[in-house]
DNA sequence: CTGTTAGCGCTTTCAG
DNA sequence: CTGAAAGCGCTAACAG
């Protein structure tokens, strides 16, 4: 039975002294290439290997950031599926690692954020957490932090955030511009704040063009097939324009547009502001704006890790989707 | 400029000794209901919160465990992503966060299985791992581990896998028994153990039918609808059977159909062995194998945190998919 | 650049 | 149940 090797057997062995090898080791501190080699190799032939809890303990770095989720949220939605791999890709390719909490009690998630209460350099903070007051009191003792989505007020913590508002906003008015005034937009839950940010850009595009748009903003809360056919059914005319807030929806359109027999793309137009399904598997091809999640998760990481390594900067970001125009709105492409 | 409060103070405060402070945070021994009391008030009165890299340190918990995954990994592959999140909801489930490792170098991804290498309790390891001679090498010193996917040869790891052999022959002998003979596998790539169970499952079927497999089994390295439309158009007329390994090589197959004036379903039967896109995305609708990448995430958590909690049982775990017999084969169907 | 030393904050032991 | 004390294995400060 072979004891493990600890940091005093690898300086006994190479010959130096112990906060020699720590030097080696962490590279904090020069230390000769002779010695080095010396260290390096006494580590090879003792199996050495360092105790991640001693070694945190002293030093508070962990090369571990987390991303915290509310349990309230869908994670199965594509959304977060799309967001932990990006995160986790770009997190290792500046060679940390991505610690998933998922809880439904906010207040343990939050307390996570404390110095030392979890073996992480920074976190990954959805929205809704920033209005926590919990949060504000204890700035000083929290460990870097990267909000995503749009907090709202000012605040002392960088963010990332897709600027679905004028996506939305811009979408709408050439939509106008080819097909006219009867334009719809079937949204998702109206609580959350893409779902704000994406009405308020339509309002802003029908504000603009004299559009008065009560009743013709429709909140799906399921976001499937069924809802976009329900609610396309009760406005589908010749010359309508229908914005859904997924693909799933938009499928629904289609259905409803064949029932009416209506020619999607040529007498109505869809236009999808995210999608999961690749837009050749609608007949016409759907347009659609790019839900770019994985520079979202991306950038978010990068920011954290810059915090995290040259201390906090204010530099917060916001992206730009963009916007596909396919065959289910082929009047805006002929226009051109 | 407050300080942060350790167990000293909140044993000073209640009263008590540090020893009995740990006692009632670990819940490690008995501590009578008053002064159990009396320390989770001083607790929180003095906001403490353990340390969790000092509490690692002597207690050797972290109540983390990892999932591993070598970056040669394509990890954007839906199977991935459906498994961190199903992982992740389990592990939430008894109290464990999930630490995601992502790394080219698979020996520090081993590595990283030692004891104290990492803060966690255990690992999560795909199949390939299992065949690294490092590994066994430290059998004693190394974190509970559970293997997704299926290993060869002996070992005393417990893994779970999808039983992917006798769903591929069932599929296979019920498609021979409805259409006939002239049946086709487009497989994905063929170094991946899922590709080489479903080709064993499928040539086992056709043995026993008495059917010469060569030239009816074909590797779409891409995964495509460009590759299922290549290859169905070179083996397509009446009474054809082609079995995908995915929902987009389906979608490729059902256009060399309609190319060659088949009706789906009717002349020719399509089936796809996994499907990340909705069967009614298809016309007529695509029977598929239900792939439950979600369980087989969930009993692989519950099995290492078993393994964690109670010691290591032998006690591994093979998943039957279910299959989904939809309009693409509906002679099946109608045999019934 | 080296080597000693003092912690880091908690768990565990052991005699009272 | 208490209280003192001995680690856990490493980092960091500081005098050489």
């Amino acid at each position: 039975m072979k004891k493990v090797a600890k940091i005093t057997d690898v300086a006994e062995r190479a010959g130096v002294a112990k906060s020699t090898v720590s030097n080696v080791l962490t590279g904090r501190k020069f230390v000769s290439d002779e010695l080095r080699k010396k260290v390096l190799d006494a580590c090879n032939e003792l199996d050495f290997h360092p105790d991640f809890y001693a070694s945190g303990l002293s030093s508070r770095r962990s090369n571990i950031i987390a991303l915290l989720i509310e349990s309230t949220e869908d994670i199965e939605r594509p959304f977060y599926r799309q967001l932990i791999v990006s995160c986790l890709k770009e997190a290792s390719h500046f060679g940390y690692s991505l610690l998933l909490y998922y809880n439904s009690d906010r207040v343990k998630l939050i307390n996570t954020l404390r110095q030392g209460m979890a073996p992480i350099d920074g976190a990954l903070i959805m929205s809704p957490f920033v209005y926590d007051e919990r949060l504000k009191h204890m700035e000083s003792e929290r460990v870097s932090c990267v909000v995503l989505g749009r907090p709202g007020g000012e605040h002392d913590i960088n963010y990332v955030d897709i600027d679905n508002l004028n996506m939305v906003k811009t979408v709408t008015e050439s939509l106008i511009k080819a097909y006219g005034k009867d334009i719809y937009l079937i949204n998702s839950d109206s609580r959350m704040t893409i779902s704000q940010d994406r009405e308020a850009g339509f309002e802003e595009a029908c504000a603009r063009n004299g559009i008065d748009t009560s009743g013709r903003v429709f909140e799906s809360l399921t976001g499937s097939k069924t809802d976009g056919e329900k609610f396309a059914l009760q406005v589908l005319r010749k010359d309508a324009v229908i914005i859904t807030a997924n693909g799933l929806v938009a499928s629904g359109v289609y259905a409803a547009a064949a029932a009416r027999g209506l020619e999607v793309g040529k007498d109505i137009a869809v236009f999808a502001l995210g999608t999961s399904l690749p837009s050749d598997t609608f007949t016409p091809s759907l347009s659609y704006a790019e839900q770019n999640y994985d520079v979202f998760g991306r950038r978010a990481v990068q920011l954290l890790i810059s915090e995290i390594e040259n201390g906090f900067k204010k530099e917060s970001v916001l992206l730009e989707n963009r916007i596909i125009h396919n065959m289910s709105t082929r009047r805006v492409v002929e226009n051109d």
